[in-house]
DNA sequence: GCATAATGTAAAATATGTGTAAACCATTGT
DNA sequence: ACAATGGTTTACACATATTTTACATTATGC
């Protein structure tokens, strides 16, 4: 699925439209807000940002995916009429994957599209974390070792690997894994938290305690 | 190692030595010949090649390299003065990771280099510059590298950033961070305005202190 | 330049949140 | 009903964030 976020409606639906008379699936986003909240529920394979945009900017949103540990990975193409190369050169250091000047051949659009996912297929290492939860099986395995976790261990680590780097506060994890909206004074979650850790061994550490929030997942720790 | 095959001297002069003062090791190539010759022998990081050459031309030794079992991967930028449309469309296509169209600024050329180095090895993470806080993840980065703020830290910075160049009082910081109304005599804001300076390193001359007021948000002086 | 008020700084003292172990309870299968 | 297993609670140890205290430093007005 490419996302392309433009404010232009017209400039919009000619990109989707020609993205997927190519044979991609794509959707169009108007402005950042949208699109920042599509992104918390689904991964797209690559995005199309705009850089003036109404709200939060181009860049602002660049620079908010490649600081999270969960967006860092997309790949984007920055489009803009601002075509100096002070422009490009920020867009580029910033981690965005190509430019585009406006106004841009569509066909442009659409090769630079597919030679960016070809560069980034390319380039995708088999990144075996080692860790792979099967919610078919409801099963985990480590470095190809069966982990036996209980029913509430399992759904939390589910819970964390389906939301890397995000910070749960424990009454998130409560209602998330346990279905209750109670909480009172209890070390529960902090117990479970423990047997996790101590199961997952050197994956343990991924588990990150949040002071004064809950925990999260930090992916970045497997060595 | 970095080759740029153009046959204009003085500008692969400048390629050359635009990249090695940028810290790559790079080497300049006359035609498409003696690049041809060198590949046999070494094997570059990436290949800066110019389109227009005296004897084989770029898209010919770009057909070559892709079709070659032992080139394929090197990543290739094409250079031509040609700006139309298809050309960049079949360079794109033929399997070129980027295009540049002259006359191009010397520092855009390196950093597409460095982009496309990046998006080739995506082990080196790409870092971007600035101050993010991501209030999903409870996490703020600083240039690319995560700053390890306590809840209050975090607090207060979220505060400052959403209300950049807002002065606040002590007062009020006690109320919307400390959520207390109480306020006698303590350096406890004063205290935490100053680990939070510390810990932003060079973003911490943004904390302004508003003598008889209180503090505020300055996101002018980050350089 | 000096007195004074406001802010910065360092350390110690305190409060708070989290880790841990063991006991306790609930559910399931026999 | 009884084990066996997984889940919860309790109580306390421990780590670290926060606050306090005391004093140094810097700005401001005369």
């Amino acid at each position: 699925m490419i996302w392309c976020v433009e404010d232009d409606a017209s400039i919009r639906d000619i990109e989707v439209y020609a993205l997927t008379s190519t044979g991609f699936a794509a959707k169009g986003f108007e402005d950042g807000d949208a699109f920042w909240q599509a992104l918390q529920k689904e991964t797209p394979e690559l995005v199309v940002l705009d850089v003036m945009l109404p709200g939060k900017d181009g860049v602002e949103l660049l620079k908010m995916m490649k600081a999270s540990e969960r967006f860092c990975e997309i790949p984007v193409i920055m489009a803009t009429a601002k075509g100096t190369e002070y422009d490009k050169i920020q867009s580029l250091d910033l981690g965005a994957d190509d430019y585009l000047v406006k106004p841009f051949g569509i066909m442009e659009m659409v090769s630079r599209v597919k030679a960016v996912l070809r560069r980034c297929k390319r380039s995708q290492v088999p990144k075996n974390t080692g860790l792979v939860l099967n919610p078919l099986e409801h099963t985990v395995t480590m470095d190809g070792n069966r982990v036996n976790l209980t029913h509430k261990e399992y759904e939390l680590l589910h819970l964390f690997l389906s939301n890397p780097g995000v910070a749960f506060s424990r009454e998130q994890l409560l209602s998330q894994v346990w279905k209750t909206d109670y909480y009172g004074e209890t070390r529960t979650v902090d117990m479970h938290i423990r047997t996790l850790r101590q199961k997952l061994e050197k994956y343990g550490n991924c588990v990150e305690t949040v002071r004064n929030v809950g925990y999260r997942w930090e992916a970045a720790h497997d060595t």
